[in-house]
DNA sequence: TACATATGTAAAACATCTTTTACAGAAAGA
DNA sequence: TCTTTCTGTAAAAGATGTTTTACATATGTA
């Protein structure tokens, strides 16, 4: 599944590292998730969500609905 | 985390069968998620809202935000 | 009663997500 | 160059999600 967290995180002017802390997970989960190696948790997508400002639907584009 | 799925399903007049063939899981999994009993896979978080005909943001209470 | 439908639950196996530890390359500044 | 910051990646272990198989209870209806 794609998503724009890089694009949002930029916006904040956050590093990868700097996510991970906020959203308590490591910074190589943020760069897999940033890089579609898997997608998060539904508990972490909310986590995420919520840091950047936005919602569950718009920071992920699930493919057979909005691609 | 907290949901209506049972709600949204029951307004639907679906069984936890049916909702399950529909999402391509087994009863097993959406009797335990209506239950609480672990989270759904974000893919599948995507595949229920869009069945149910809302959205995850709708669909799932975080708690730690809206409850 | 007998039968079908709906739901709850459990254990083992399997799949996916996350951490830990570690190494590497690119970019920017002193 | 040296150092720092940021990012990409990998393997193993641990945590969580899903399937398979199976049994149980409740409800409605012929």
């Amino acid at each position: 599944m794609e998503n724009i967290i890089r694009e949002r995180r930029k916006q904040g002017h956050l590093s990868q590292e700097a996510l991970a802390k906020k959203a308590n997970v490591t910074r190589q989960t943020i760069n897999a998730i940033e890089n579609a190696k898997y997608d998060p948790s539904l508990a972490l997508a909310f986590k995420l969500a919520k840091i950047l400002e936005t919602t569950i639907d718009q920071l992920f584009i699930d493919s057979k609905e909005n691609g």
